[in-house]
DNA sequence: AGACCGTGCGCC
DNA sequence: AAAGGGCGCACGGTCT
């Protein structure tokens, strides 16, 4: 017995949800059901064994799946109408006419739900609430939806692409969702042990930690500005001209370049003021319950289809705190990470086999200088990041003339990317995610009338932001893809056996171009492979044939700590 | 008191 | 070893 191939799940009131079973535009039974309900229905259609289970149809991930999670329970697939909505209608391969209704403002709005800070941790102020607000979210027609999105599809040049798109924002969402539902191991004694030998033990509340008071009196000694207070730049700049340093600004790399007493105990307060005031112990209380750190994930949370995390800063856990990261016992940590994964996505998108083939031996960079290009390694990395990001002057730019001659195909995509964003034009991804649309004046200019240095300043950064765009968003879509498929491979090597999904191997982190999958140790082994496939599988399902390999760095090891190599 | 912006810095 | 892309977050400072 089989059962339905798709199921659409719509609330029409804060209690009442309704299940649409169907096969392929056909509807099929129409089911009622409370909220509370919600998980043993999902549970009962999507069975147990492998490749069972319906693709579920909703509006939003973050409205559906943390309580069927909450529940023990786990879906296969998804379709995220939202996430899907806001590709599609940003894509230049997209008839924009297929996708508008009369409730298409609503779709453009609407945002997910944050679970970070509001019911779990428990103080934070105003959950952005299921129903609070506009209901809209959780009551707009998730049918109707739909059948604009596939006829957008449908019609569109790009459909492969596009559809490809679709499947691993959704698919990622339902991995964001059990990210946070699992939540990062997270030692708090280790945390603090760290905290201690960097800052001194906990102060009591509002004062300053010992080193962090002892940084502030050399530099205010040093300086002789006895209430300086280094976090505000003007009245840091002022005790500096004061000394007599003129500088630009206040930053570190530009304090580095001077002699002065004063610098290394202000860049020591600097360096430390940010451990306290980012990842200190207000963080610790704030965001790690039972051994998790539990922040929101959100695919395509960034312009370009990165993912976004909200609550506590999850991108940019500061190296110093990684020992904090631990499996727990009989538990290990498989952190997995792609080399140079934005330079391969370029050669594939720009179908550069001279850069594939630089990129063969595993070290791109390397390859590089082999091929000729530049000198030095180092040269190498300049060049490839400089053509990315649009470097033009200092020894980025002059390397970049270098990358162009040995590689004309990659380069030139990328000049094209920044051409056609200098004149106001959409780029787009491999996949089809399409940048947004410029403003400000110098989008509206005629011809003839001469622009104004600010103007061509603003044109010419347009340009290095889709420039970027095409690479990083491109390098983002193999990401989510590649985190898809490896969803996929680890819920199989769980066994076909029941068990929550933190029971088994899950991912707990994805940083851009790196996993943190959690697993039992006796499974580690398998995970290290299950990584490998998937980005083996990524890499066919988005470029096909085309000669390009995305290697990884992969460890297995009881801390994040642990996986810098060896 | 709260909204907003600029500066600076952690991460990729 | 240059300064070119993307974020989230804390803080100072200003405005309302």
């Amino acid at each position: 017995m089989s059962g339905p191939r798709q199921v659409l799940l719509q609330r029409l009131a804060p209690d009442v949800v309704v299940a649409q079973l169907g096969d392929d535009g056909d509807r099929g039974e129409v089911v009622r059901l409370r909220e509370d309900e919600l998980p043993a229905f999902v549970g009962g259609l999507e069975g147990t064994g492998a490749g069972s289970g319906p693709r579920w149809v909703w509006d939003d991930t973050t409205r559906w799946y943390p309580q069927v999670l909450a529940a023990g329970g786990r879906v296969r697939r998804c379709t995220d109408l939202r996430l899907v909505h806001r590709v599609l209608r940003r894509s230049p391969v997209v008839d924009q006419a297929l996708l508008t209704g009369p409730d298409t403002a609503a779709w453009d709005e609407a945002q997910p739900l944050l679970l970070s800070g509001t019911a779990l941790g428990g103080s934070a102020p105003a959950p952005e609430g299921l129903f609070e607000l506009h209901p809209p979210a959780g009551l707009l027609d998730a049918a109707a939806e739909l059948a604009r999105q596939e006829a957008a599809l449908a019609a569109s040049p790009a459909r492969g692409h596009l559809q490809l798109l679709a499947a691993a924002e959704s698919a990622a969402a339902l991995a964001a969702a059990e990210m946070t539902h699992a939540g990062l191991p997270w030692r708090a004694d280790v945390h603090d042990r760290l905290l201690v030998t960097h800052l001194g033990p906990q102060p009591a509340a509002g004062e300053a930690p010992a080193a962090l008071a002892a940084a502030l009196a050399r530099t205010r000694q040093a300086l002789d500005a006895p209430s300086l207070n280094p976090d505000s730049p003007a009245d840091l700049q002022r005790a500096l001209r004061r000394a007599g340093l003129e500088l630009p600004d206040t930053r570190s790399g530009t304090l580095s370049q001077v002699e002065h007493p004063a610098v290394a105990p202000l860049l020591e307060h600097r360096r430390l003021s940010r451990l306290h005031a980012a990842n200190g112990w207000r963080w610790l209380r704030e965001w790690v319950r039972e051994g998790r750190y539990r922040p929101d994930h959100l695919p395509g949370g960034v312009v370009s289809g990165r993912w976004a995390a909200q609550g506590g800063g999850a991108l940019s856990v500061p190296a110093v705190l990684r020992p904090a990261v631990v499996a727990d016992d009989g538990w290990r940590l498989v952190v997995a990470d792609v080399a140079q994964l934005e330079p391969r996505v370029l050669a594939a998108v720009s179908g550069d086999v001279d850069l594939a083939r630089a990129a063969a031996g595993g070290d791109l960079y390397q390859g590089v200088v082999d091929s000729g290009a530049v000198a030095t390694r180092s040269d190498a990395k300049l060049a490839v990041l400089g053509a990315m990001y649009g470097a033009t002057a200092g020894s980025g730019g002059r390397m970049v003339e270098h990358l162009a001659r040995r590689y004309p195909r990659a380069v030139e995509h990328l000049e094209t990317a920044a051409a056609a964003g200098e004149r106001g034009e959409v780029v787009r991804t491999w996949l089809g995610r399409g940048s947004p649309r410029p403003s400000g004046s110098w989008t509206q200019q005629a011809p003839d009338v001469p622009a104004t240095d600010a103007e061509l300043r603003e044109r010419r950064s347009w340009g290095r932001f889709t420039r970027n765009f095409v690479v990083q968003g491109s390098a983002a879509e193999w990401a989510s893809s590649w985190v898809a498929l490896l969803r996929e491979e680890l819920w199989r090597l769980g066994g076909a056996g029941a068990g929550r999904v933190e029971q088994r191997p899950h991912l707990v982190l994805f940083l851009h171009d790196e996993v943190l999958v959690h697993t039992p140790a006796a499974l580690a082994d398998e995970v290290v492979g299950a990584v490998r496939t998937a980005a083996e599988r990524a890499g066919r399902l988005l470029y096909g044939g085309f000669p390009i390999t995305f290697p990884l760095d992969v460890h297995v090891c009881r801390s994040w700590a642990d996986a810098d190599d060896g």
